[in-house]
RNA sequence: GCCCGGAUGGUGAAAUCGGUAGACACAAGGGACUUAAAAUCCCUCGGCGAAAGCUAUGCGGGUUCGAGUCCCGCUCCGGGCACCA
């Protein structure tokens, strides 16, 4: 056995071992419990980066740990191949996508077999395959036959000098990050998947998924919002040259409905037919129609923006007062959201407050809370409450909230012009893409026959894999051997559809492929009935909601077709924490943030070490920072690869599960991996330095007696035991952090343990044999080949997980913290056993109780068995 | 702006059910070994104080014998906001 500890060496050799006994190529095998741990797989950006060391380290841990606790394990690994980066990169360098992805899954590949992941390679699929995203287009066929999938308009940033669709990300400050032109809102037609169809399953099912944490379904039964309210409708008799617009019916939706008799104005989204209407004779409202529509798609950009609204002139009638209400163009009201229009009532709520206010519009109020006086001044958050009654309302004077919603419910329903609904927050799914690196939408369009599917035996329609795009438009729509072919149904010339789809079909569905025999024939096989469920997920808590509920979606969607029969796709689910690291950026002219490497400054950093200001090293000039995920575009990711050719894997491994508990963010920092490495060198050492008498142990039918054992060794005994204790109640919590402390404790113990009799070689033998294997999931190369080194067995891998002993816990006396008045003052030795008025007159006639209850008589004394005792006086 | 999290020494963090705050590490300082360095090992290490002790878990209140942990009100930071993945 050598004796200096080499990761290169003992690393490379134990992953060829791993890799020619195929220790992790599983198939099903209905005689054992199988546990299907996956973690979210890459987007083949590069290289690897931090957030992905942490995201299947701890996958691998949780798998290994599975492993030895006896379980068939499935951990698959694959590729989210498809998407934006691959485009940038080919306007930047020229080189296809396809090329920079496959040659970018090449190289993180051997990086992540590198780390010693416990995959099954076999399994390994890209989404970018036409083996694998046919069963996209081939489901999405599916959703069009039984209309869950349609075709309408969606809403798109839209460049007007490059003369492409950009995505959010593309659009900075309002202009095209390549151009620099004001983006504009267009309206093209698209691919809707009705997700809202399934909003009462994903709301209600999301109490099934007792393995999530609490956050992440409250996350996303926000998103899905499911408020009940009133929709109604003003009436009109507003026409154009067709008729009545809308059948002199204004439709609004409000949650409200109590608040109806302090309506004062509404207010209509730009696309409104009243706006177009009203701005047909009216330049100033057209104008501002059209700024409306320049603005941003962005939620978060329409919340912060000022509110803004012209009058158009028109009225609409109040359906229970009868009294005419102004109908104003507001830029804060969104077609998308029901029907495109909304009451205003300032007096009781915020935004319509503020509008109100400011183009002098009247407040009346309606709803009055008990003890408090209205005023016009300033807005009072008890103006938006639900708790108040009716007020100035006529006949429903009195009624509380949802008596009044009820009256006034039924009275608009009387007229036939309102009635309750169910109103979701939650959009269709828009899954057309304007881009190449994409799924092809499985559509040929005809002039004659129209929108029709690409037959299933035509499937895939295979993408071009030697495009270029260059950023103004898509490709596709060049290709001519793409674009054009014979209509399904005439066989007149027609052209394929080229819009791509959302890279979240992929991710949508790609653990039940893993899952099953990756047939040509069939999406998912009966293999995936085996496998799964997805036992335990792990990935980025970014993507709490969207890949999330997608994926939620489309589970259901598959199980309505008679493909699979689980409703959920994931049990348990283990949201990781991001991984940060400051950001350096100067703020050009232009909009935006330019981010310079770490490497390319200077720190400036106050006495404590913080960072204080940052200088380009170039220049001199000052930088800004931030403290921000690692990210590409950010200049601000650590690449793994130097660690581990530094460190070694394990190394790597162990600082990621030792620096926090997995689910928090984790700031990056290059101090404390020394630690880690220095640990396993200990570990190393010790093993080396008792290999011989190891040696001599280890087989044998021999087990330790514990009751001979001198106090020293037991105490050493009891303590690893504990700490195994501790580690097994810490891994059912996921806590890797404090499983990883326990290593280093049961470490330091065993270093400090006598060492020079037959007994202690026995127990130290036993207590590093609990150490290697409670390090092996997180450190699989140090555990495995020191296991074989020492002689404990073959492989790690199939040794059993160690359980306390509950024998060599059990300790005679204990020692209880004195409290005196709740401030600690000393402690209390007392038998293990002692009842509680033993415990009561030790403490009582301690030293330290008596100097300080200053012979004032116990008023109470409180005994917590096994941790404290408190003498109230 | 809205929804969801988080904040504990110089740093990462621990504290299982409301019961010794700072385990385990990193950094720093001191020492041993060494011709020297590296490596390794030992000691110190929240603040104030000579000590007794006091004080301390982002800020301000509250509940409790006892609060990092529970409640109310803030501040700052991170994630998401539907075309980044």
């Amino acid at each position: 056995m050598q004796e200096k500890y080499t990761p290169a060496a003992i690393e490379s050799a134990a992953q060829q071992h791993w890799d020619s006994q195929r220790s992790f190529e599983v198939a099903a095998d209905p005689s054992r419990p199988k546990y299907y741990c996956l973690s979210m797989f890459p987007y083949p950006s590069g290289k690897l980066h931090m957030g992905h060391v942490r995201n299947y380290t701890i996958g691998d841990v949780l798998s290994r740990f599975h492993r030895m606790k006896g379980y068939n394990v499935l951990q698959p690994m694959g590729w989210d191949a498809f998407g934006l980066p691959a485009e940038n990169a080919a306007i930047k360098n020229k080189v296809p996508p396809a090329k920079w992805t496959y040659d970018n899954i090449d190289y993180m590949k051997q990086q992540l077999k590198s780390l010693g992941f416990a995959i099954d390679w076999s399994r390994e699929l890209a989404t970018c395959t036409p083996e694998y995203y046919k069963w996209n287009q081939w489901l999405f066929l599916r959703m069009l036959e039984k209309g869950i999938a349609e075709r309408k308009t969606q809403v798109v940033n839209w460049d007007p000098v490059d003369q492409t669709v950009l995505a959010n990300e593309q659009v900075i400050d309002g202009r095209g990050w390549r151009t620099g032109a004001l983006v504009e809102k267009r309206e093209i037609p698209g691919y809707y998947l009705k997700i809202t169809d399934y909003a009462e399953e994903l709301l209600g099912d999301l109490n099934e998924l007792e393995g999530w944490p609490e956050r992440v379904k409250l996350m996303q039964a926000n998103w899905i919002g499911k408020s009940t309210g009133v929709r109604f409708a003003f009436t009109h008799d507003i026409a154009d040259e067709n008729g009545l617009i809308g059948d002199g019916h204004m439709w609004v939706f409000t949650t409200r409905a109590d608040t109806i008799m302090g309506v004062t104005f509404c207010a209509v989204a730009a696309e409104h037919p009243l706006a177009s209407h009203a701005a047909k004779n009216n330049p100033e409202l057209a104008a501002f129609i059209e700024k409306c529509k320049l603005g941003s798609m962005m939620e978060a950009d329409m919340a912060t923006m000022e509110k803004e609204g012209l009058p158009t002139g028109l009225s609409v009638t109040h359906p229970l007062t009868g009294e005419p209400v102004e109908v104003w163009v507001g830029n804060y009201v969104l077609m998308s959201y029901g029907d495109g229009a909304v009451m205003g009532v300032p007096a009781h709520d915020e935004r319509d407050f503020a509008f109100a206010k400011k183009y002098g519009i009247p407040i009346k109020q309606v709803v009055a809370v008990a003890d408090n006086a209205y005023s016009l001044d300033a807005w009072q958050e008890w103006y938006g409450s639900k708790d108040g009654v009716c007020f100035h309302s006529g006949k429903y004077d009195g009624l509380g909230y949802e008596a009044a919603v009820e009256a006034i419910a039924a009275d608009l329903s009387a007229k036939g012009i309102g009635e309750k609904k169910i109103q979701w927050r939650l959009r269709d799914w828009g899954v057309s893409r304007q881009r190449y690196w994409g799924c092809p939408i499985p559509i040929i369009h005809c002039d004659d026959c129209g929108s029709v599917p690409v037959p299933d035996d035509q499937l895939p329609v295979v993408l071009p894999e030697d495009c270029v795009p260059d950023g103004s438009g898509n490709p596709l729509g060049k290709r001519e051997d793409f674009l054009n072919v014979d209509c399904p149904c005439c066989g007149k010339p027609a052209k394929r559809e080229t819009d791509t789809m959302d890279t979240f079909v992929d991710s949508s569905w790609y653990y039940a492929r893993y899952a099953s025999t990756f047939s040509a024939d069939s999406m998912v096989d009966t293999e995936t009935g085996y496998w799964m469920t997805v036992d335990q997920y792990i990935g980025g808590i970014e993507h709490a909601i969207l890949h999330l509920l997608y994926s939620r979606f489309w589970t259901k969607v598959m199980r309505d077709l008679g493909l699979v029969n689980y409703r959920e796709p994931f049990a348990h689910l283990l949201t990781q924490g991001m991984v940060l690291n400051n950001a350096f950026f100067q703020k050009p002219e232009g909009g935006g943030k330019n981010y310079f490497w770490e490497s390319e400054i200077d720190l400036q950093r106050d006495a404590k070490g913080q960072i204080t200001g940052a200088t380009l090293k170039a220049d001199g000039s000052a930088l800004e920072h931030e403290l921000t995920t690692m990210s590409k575009s950010k200049n601000n990711g650590v690449d793994p690869q130097s660690l581990i050719e530094q460190y070694g894997a394990d190394t790597a491994r162990f600082f990621m599960m030792f620096a926090a508990p997995p689910e928090q963010t984790l700031e990056w920092s290059d101090a404390g991996v020394e630690g880690a490495h220095r640990f396993l060198r200990r570990i190393w050492s010790f093993g080396h330095g008792f290999a011989a008498e190891l040696r001599g142990l280890i087989g044998g039918e021999r087990q330790l007696d514990g009751t001979k054992l001198p106090d020293d060794l037991a105490t050493l005994r009891r303590e690893v035991h504990l700490l195994l204790k501790q580690a097994n109640y810490d891994l059912g919590k996921q806590q890797f952090n404090t499983v990883a402390s326990a290593c280093m404790k049961m470490l330091n113990a065993l270093e400090k343990a006598p060492r020079d009799t037959a007994l202690a070689a026995e127990v130290i033998e036993e207590c590093f044999g609990i150490l290697l294997r409670v390090l092996s999931p997180i450190t699989p190369h140090i555990a495995h080949t020191l296991w074989q080194e020492l002689g404990y067995g073959d492989e790690i891998l199939a040794a059993s997980w160690p359980e306390p002993i509950d024998a060599a816990l059990v300790q005679d006396e204990v020692e209880l913290v004195l409290q005196v008045n709740g401030k600690l003052r000393g402690a209390v030795r007392v038998a293990a056993e002692s009842s509680r008025s033993d415990i009561e007159a030790a403490a009582l006639a301690s030293e330290a109780a008596v100097r300080f209850m200053e012979g004032k008589p116990a008023r109470k004394v409180i005994v917590v068995p096994g941790r404290l005792v408190n003498i109230v006086c």
